[in-house]
DNA sequence: TATTTACCCACTGTGTCAATAGGTTATTAT
DNA sequence: ATAATAACCTATTGACACAGTGGGTAAATA
């Protein structure tokens, strides 16, 4: 499942698409576009600044700014940086302790063609389509 | 994200058939082959028994038992009758309230397909290919 | 009658999510 | 220089679900 952290930065990566790679976008007001709480925002973009995908500059006439432009951005790879994973099953997570029992596993087959059908779908739609 | 109750559960159900319709198995025998606590368990196959997708008979000689041919039960339906649902955002969940902007949201249609597609892979595979 | 098995209810520890709060640092407009 | 703006950092909170445990009751059979 994905939680509103993945989900609002999703939300405010269109928003700064559609501001353009000109100029920058304070959380203020992308807090109020989209109708989350600035200090929650705050933490999210923390992540994605971190990852390299946005740019940030303090101060007034500050905010934040797409990296690249809209096309080269992933859903995939942006949910990827907020939620961690976007693995449906612990077993598949990155970097969870190998099974045991992989080898017998009867279901393993079932969640390795859904993580890749997930990612695979997720990885296909870019920021340009949703702005 | 998948969690341990549905993937017990499925699991279970793998074993259930192939032990096959005569016969009712005891949890006893399955937490053993499957190293799983035979309470935790009892508690997953509450739901299953009252979705009626098993048969209970209870003392000596008792246990479960599928209740159609291993071919008729989807990975999908057992799933979701031990997850409650396999929505991949909390908007689409089954009787989630209906969002105020979802006119206007641009995510909307990228969670709709992925949980069209996560759902339709799982109702395409049946239990007996993986028995 | 004893044994086996499903069934029921309550409880607990652990962890994550979704925020909130308060402050510090960096940058710019005036 | 100073005030205003905005990102950044750390800590904390309440709510909730997950994963499992424990103890007992009811039903069926050997």
């Amino acid at each position: 499942m994905i939680s509103t952290r993945g989900r609002y930065a999703l939300r405010v990566m269109i928003d700064l698409a559609e501001q353009g790679r000109e100029t920058y976008t304070p959380l203020k007001e992308v807090a109020e576009w989209q109708r989350i709480s600035k200090k929650y925002i705050e933490a999210i973009m923390a992540s994605l600044s971190k990852a390299g995908l946005v740019d940030a500059v303090h101060g007034k006439g500050g905010g934040y700014r797409l990296n690249k432009p809209a096309e080269e951005y992933t859903v995939g790879e942006i949910l990827r940086v907020t939620e961690g994973d976007l693995a449906p099953v612990a077993c598949l997570e990155h970097g969870a302790a190998p099974c045991e029992y992989a080898g017998e596993c009867k279901t393993l087959p079932v969640w390795d063609k859904l993580n890749l059908m997930i990612n695979g779908y997720l990885d296909g739609i870019t920021l340009a389509e949703l702005a």
